[in-house]
DNA sequence: CCCAACGCTGACGTCAGTGTCAGTTGGTAG
DNA sequence: CTACCAACTGACACTGACGTCAGCGTTGGG
């Protein structure tokens, strides 16, 4: 039974550990840091978490979930929307909360991985699943003619990777970062690829 | 003035490095497995380096500037291979590279960013450079009518980020690494996208 | 009003990893 | 044989981040 006190310092804490590993990165963050920014001294903070891999796996974890979260399988009734307009539409949710979580994407997606052999196992267990849905789908994809033929999963590899990149740059402000134009660039690059025909 | 000597031995110190970084990520290597690794005395280390970042930026920036060379430009005399040839061979290159460093390929897009903010920078200056580079390329390519339209820069993002995400797949096992397969993968995905027509 | 439970404090001892440097080794030239 | 020097060694002193815990406020139910 957690009460909300505690509910929230946590929050705060998880908040405070987000802005300093996304400003200094994991190897120079400190404990100290993180206390010091959430105005709270040392010792509050092991009553939260172990140590500072324990926070830094929290936000991540919890980033990634969310990811997932806003993922919808893509419905085939008659009734349903387009196939392509539900991909759109997950294209868009994930936009959307990673333009809202800069912070969290610079670390998710940046320092996240070969940090700790264990957080990579549970970071490498996420992505097989979330692939493995996806492959599903694209499974479906392709038996309706609605994905083109050839490997899934390296298919899967290049579009993952590329909208990350992408979400990477457009959060270091190295792309323009308005959220409809990186769903459409996305889309274009899904449907025509780059070379002209 | 540096003798062979020297510079094998510090050839040496690097290779061990590197293969520490890949197997432990950054965190958790240590000068002491670096040089354990390659049977030297902790002193011996600190002849050739600052310390271990110092070290892990010499991979890295190394690391980049061979992936960089082996992208060639694109050549459009009568007499030149189709552009499309030559853009396949700078793929080829790329790959045949990655897939003969994979310690290399876990480290320098896996780990390298966000642990130190002054590499951060240099790693940034140099994939503005390939950027710019590339979106010249690209520039001249949707001239010719050899690429579509389209924001450039979210096209290369995407595309680069792509390439990326396979290679560390590719390497981690995730995905098959026959070499001509990867390639195969890229150019169909930068051809025609992902999905049907 | 009381006090028990809860949340918080921060000085302190610890320790893993660091970087140094006085001393050793071994190869080479005179 | 000796003198020299570059390369190497590894014990040592040091650092700073870590995690703890005894004690201090605060809060709210009785």
């Amino acid at each position: 039974m957690t009460s909300p006190r505690r509910e929230l310092r946590r929050r705060q804490l998880l908040e405070a550990a987000r802005d300093v590993f996304a400003e200094k990165g994991y190897v120079a963050a400190t404990v100290d840091d993180v206390v010091a920014r959430c105005g709270v001294a040392r010792g509050t903070f092991y009553l939260y978490f172990d140590d500072k891999l324990d926070v830094f796996g929290a936000l991540v974890s919890d980033f990634f979930a969310r990811v997932a979260g806003s993922i919808r399988s893509i419905e085939l009734g008659a009734d349903a929307a387009p196939p392509r307009e539900q991909l759109r539409a997950n294209l868009a949710r994930v936009v959307t909360l990673a333009m809202d979580e800069p912070g969290m994407v610079k670390i998710a997606f940046g320092t996240a991985f070969g940090v700790d052999p264990a957080l990579d196992e549970r970071l490498a267990r996420f992505y097989a699943a979330l692939s493995t849905f996806m492959d599903e789908t694209l499974q479906t994809g392709q038996r309706l003619g609605l994905v083109r033929g050839g490997d899934r999963r390296l298919m899967l590899s290049i579009a993952i990777g590329g909208l990350q990149q992408l979400l990477r740059d457009a959060v270091d402000g190295h792309v323009p970062s308005d959220e409809h134009a990186l769903v459409d660039a996305v889309m274009d690059f899904l449907q025509s690829g780059l070379l002209a025909h």
